[in-house]
DNA sequence: GGAGTTGAGTTTGTATGCAGCGCATACAAT
DNA sequence: ATTGTATGCGCTGCATACAAACTCAACTCC
């Protein structure tokens, strides 16, 4: 009897989208653009509140988010993942090696002529798009349009498997909300290493579109470890508390940060 | 189980599991070791009776498992996924970089000195068990002994990352449950293959341990699909029945085979 | 004054009731 | 005999009730 609540708005049929598969959408969403940040809280009740059902389609999209790994179950409830050095640089690891083999898929791909012009064409389009954010200096678009390219390659390299580990990689990564392209010097450096990348996967030439792809991610784990120190106390956790922010969405706090009383 | 709920089995304590990660567990395990088969259908109410719960824990294993990819939720309810040629093939492609990963990062551990006499007489261990169910022909204990010296390199690769999602690759292939040390001409070939990747790692040789991990999975990728077409060899078939519709992700009109039993 | 204790409040884990959808079977009509 | 239709059953999605365990703080006792 709390608000609304609406138990005859079922609806199973196969377009429609149940509560749970929302919850999990909506979830995952706010965590990977910043709007919960690693170490909140997740409180069942708050959710239901939140997204206005009741806790067992949260609790279903909270065990799904679970496996996924971005949240983790403490002691006590749902914690957004925190992640710590180690992690972060295994992530760097795993992600190298899986875009490096979807870059060479994707040159593969392409050498065989699997890939459309103009497929061709949208690929290099995000990446122009990612070149003027940087001329905006738009960290949000870059970040956008960064993720955009390499989900393409992702796409065009045809390893539904590859895509969707990779998906979860950037997710994870995407937790760590220190974005590398605040930094303006690497950003102009992403923008030549992504042309190269493209110039090998246009060309097919599947050693150097790999070779390419790997070296890129390794630098910017490099980058992202450098960057680093600079957060003040060096605490244990490797929680940062971003400059800028999100640079995703920004705003919209649902539940505030309570560490602790 | 209508009636006999026991409601005082609550156990929250730090140590002890819940019910719901209990259900994961049990479920996951039995579909990887193939109890459930690719396509059963997974009524929440029989696995209810199953594991003595009620329903809401089992649903959360459910939507754990979801995530995971081991079980779909078709047109009604949950069905254990059942991969399609495409699909095992880019797991393997998957597998192999990953493999490489850390077959490389072990060697490097070794060749830094950060891997102990124990650990790499552990694995020395694991391999001669294997060789020792290749001479008694067990595939059960080749199965079990082949995963234990993979799961004990990427544990020695020190990333954990890594070591996670290959844990899912594995589950995942496990599902196809065709095993190719069935072959035994393979199975001898896997014993060589293991023996060089072991040489590799213990000589600290990154680049050597990287090319055998490999290809070893690659080779393995091939065994697999030049035993699809004739399947029935000790086993049941993979698939070859019920067509799948869509090849890549959704799931097209899977036909339950037969929940009751 | 300090430490242990207890009790209320909070939050999770689990069980269960309810409503609707789909499938299958039975039945009716052509 | 084949096709269209009704109906019962099974099962899922969701909401909610309830119990256990943890938190925290005030309170008591030494």
């Amino acid at each position: 009897m709390v608000s609304g609540h609406q138990a005859g708005a079922l609806r199973l049929q196969p377009g429609s989208e149940t509560n749970s598969d929302h919850a999990y959408a909506m979830l995952r969403r706010a965590i990977v653009v910043g709007r919960y940040r690693p170490g909140d809280r997740l409180t069942e009740i708050a959710l239901t509140v939140e997204l206005g059902m009741s806790r067992t389609p949260v609790r279903e999209a909270i065990r799904r988010l679970q496996a996924e790994g971005l949240i983790v179950i403490g002691h006590r409830g749902a914690l957004v993942r925190r992640l710590n050095v180690l992690e972060v640089s295994s992530l760097y690891q795993v992600r190298a090696v899986l875009e490096a083999l979807t870059a060479e898929l994707a040159a593969r791909a392409q050498r065989e002529g699997r890939v459309s012009a103009r497929d061709m064409r949208e690929l290099v389009d995000r990446q122009l798009l990612f070149e003027q954010a940087v001329r905006e200096r738009s960290v949000t678009r870059m970040v956008q349009a960064n993720l955009a390219i390499h989900q393409y390659i992702a796409r065009l390299a045809g390893n539904p498997f590859a895509q969707d580990v990779l998906r979860r990689v950037w997710d994870i990564i995407a937790l760590s909300s220190i974005h590398n392209l605040q930094d303006y010097a690497w950003a102009r450096k992403v923008i030549t290493q992504h042309r190269s990348l493209i110039r090998a996967v246009r060309a097919g030439d599947t050693r150097q579109a790999a070779a390419v792809a790997r070296s890129h991610v390794l630098e910017a784990a490099t980058i992202y470890t450098a960057r680093l120190p600079t957060t003040g106390a060096g605490e244990e956790p490797v929680d940062t508390e971003a400059p800028v922010s999100n640079p995703l969405l920004g705003s919209g706090r649902l539940i505030p940060k309570r560490p602790r009383g």
